[in-house]
DNA sequence: CGACGACCATAACAGCGTTATGAGAACGGT
DNA sequence: ACCGTTCTCATAACGCTGTTATGGTCGTCG
């Protein structure tokens, strides 16, 4: 039982310690198969344990669940974060609004976990959810410089704040099939906010 | 399958037949404890019944999840077409608007259910996401009157699915925590949405 | 070296959705 | 009016779920 791999006493060095190993085939599952697919006794076959080391890593599922989340938020801002500085506020809105919808279109499963409540019993914890919010600083940025410059008017987080609802609306309709995906409407939606904030 | 049932002759003419019954119960339970306490024992029991009656009546737990989600929609169409007409296209959309929202977060078990995925296993189908999208037409005509005073510019559907998307997006914020929940934020909001596709 | 505590595999428990089985009522054709 | 068919639902079982209890192994530390 249990070729004893590695033990947790020396150094980690690049050796995946059992709750990277349950965390990433948690991962893989839920962005194949969706939320419902996420069972313990599978995943802990598949990171080759069992559901009690799930307890004493998460503390059970709604713990796992919320590994996810933040994995989720994670991601996104992993990505926003390697984007290009376009030096030109408004450019770097509509960028943003575009990375915002295709990490959600790319990743709909951890988005609806993100921002649906797909796992019985899981809410996530006030902590967790103001790290998601967090993820949304680079638009409160991109707002600050865009009133800075004249560019847009208004309170800066009630703008930025404003400017993601309206952004996760589409999404969030597009990813459960109640308005068409359609790129040129995206993107056409989201100039139309902006604009609703420009000075006139 | 399935004409409708009638109880033997005498005069029992308010009576609920059983699928009535089951769907009041359920309708009420995930009103007040939400989506994850919706079990078919649970339910039967409440309804006097067995579960074995859920499935001849709605085929399974899918399905009756899909007859609470289309009395969810059902109930935002009564309580809009109730609204009184306001004769200003304009005055009419930010009714709807506020109309909507206050649906939403007065039951908001029920609009996690119809904007969400919280019950395992049930996706809508086809005809239930029409259903959803047709309690929208309210917001399509007060569009087109507005576009036909001039007082809003565009593609009439596309317009009111641009209304549609980013007030959803606000409330599914709010509902979900990630923004606070905010009366006077919201109109806010919502009149700039408007002022986004008026002429200029 | 021995006691302690962390960790995890095994197994059991209660609950779930679903399905099989069978009894009883309702229906339709003759 | 009769009888066979069909529909409906209660009971019980099946396999799955999250969770908890138990026990054994191992590293840590007094």
């Amino acid at each position: 039982m249990s070729a004893d791999e590695f033990k947790p006493d020396d150094s980690d060095g690049d050796a995946e310690t059992m709750r990277e190993r349950v965390l990433r085939v948690a991962d893989d599952l839920l962005a194949d198969e969706g939320p419902d697919a996420l069972s313990l006794r599978r995943i802990a076959d598949l990171a080759d344990t069992s559901t009690q080391a799930v307890y004493t890593r998460f503390g059970g599922k709604p713990g796992l669940a919320d590994a996810l989340f933040r994995s989720g938020y994670r991601r996104l801002a992993d990505e926003i974060a390697a984007m290009p500085d376009l030096h030109d506020p408004i450019e770097q809105l509509r960028a943003l609004a575009l990375a915002y919808r295709r990490v959600a279109l790319a990743n709909p499963h951890h988005y609806k976990l993100m921002t649906g409540r797909p796992i019985a019993d899981y809410d996530p914890p006030r902590e967790s959810l103001a790290f998601a919010a967090s993820t949304m600083e680079p638009l409160v940025d991109a707002v600050r410089a865009a009133c800075a410059d004249g560019r847009l008017e208004g309170d800066v987080r009630t703008v930025a704040t404003r400017l993601w609802a309206a952004g996760h609306g589409r999404v969030s309709l597009e990813l459960h099939g109640l308005v068409e995906v359609d790129d040129a409407e995206a993107n056409e939606y989201f100039d139309r906010l902006v604009d609703a904030h420009r000075p006139r």
